[in-house]
DNA sequence: ACATCGAATCGACAACTGTCAATATGAACC
DNA sequence: GGTTCATATTGACAGTTGTCGATTCGATGT
């Protein structure tokens, strides 16, 4: 159907020490990492991890963004399905997937 | 002495999802995944880790890209670590630092 | 010294990214 | 349905990044 399923993709055993990896992995890979390549979306990641889940109504102050930076950072970590958003009533809350975060470091090592 | 030491630096024990996750700490391991945030990149320190090493000779045709090009991002992963450079007479051979590696993958998980 | 050859640096330019103010969207509550 | 409030989207702009041709640098060999 389409070359690349939304957001997720086949990365399979492509691993960036190995010697399957295609250049389709590779752009993955490296969209993955831009994910991550960024101090402020690092933060947002992190403040969210240590909490377990986040209102995005607290990250303006935490990171010292406007609300619209923020919303555009939160949206990259979700495409690149680091962050699972849920939203609650009029608020917006943020998980961490520890799953995808496993998958980036079996990427890498 | 100085505050950081060049291109290496203090991450200890600091985790994206752990808690004692400084701001620095944040600006230094978003450095890191920059450095692995373009496929160009990805793709050199691909085919250096499954040779075990590389000679940039051989890069620019392999990924192509302009020699100075290649040379560009070859000097962002010696910067960020990820590359260690040796020269051999004419020519510069590069390997990847398993250890750095390593300790990127215990800085997201 | 000089010529050669591989790699780094420079200069320029296009493309992309981060940022915010302003506006739009959408959910809850009257 | 109108108001309020949280978040997303838009538009604009400055700063950064990727790219290459041209040049410089550095090591070798003559």
């Amino acid at each position: 159907m389409n070359r690349i399923v939304e957001g997720m993709n086949a990365l399979h055993s492509e691993r960036l020490t190995s010697s399957n990896l295609t250049e389709a992995g590779a752009d993955e890979l490296a969209r993955v990492m831009k994910a991550l390549a960024h101090p402020v979306r690092v933060r947002l990641v992190n403040i969210i991890a240590t909490s377990g889940e986040g209102c995005a109504c607290d990250f303006p102050a935490a990171v010292d963004r406007s609300q619209a930076t923020v919303s555009h950072h939160l949206k990259l970590l979700v495409e690149a399905s680091i962050l699972q958003r849920e939203q609650r009533g009029k608020w917006a809350w943020f998980r961490v997937d520890q799953n995808r975060l496993a998958e980036v470091c079996s990427l890498i090592c």
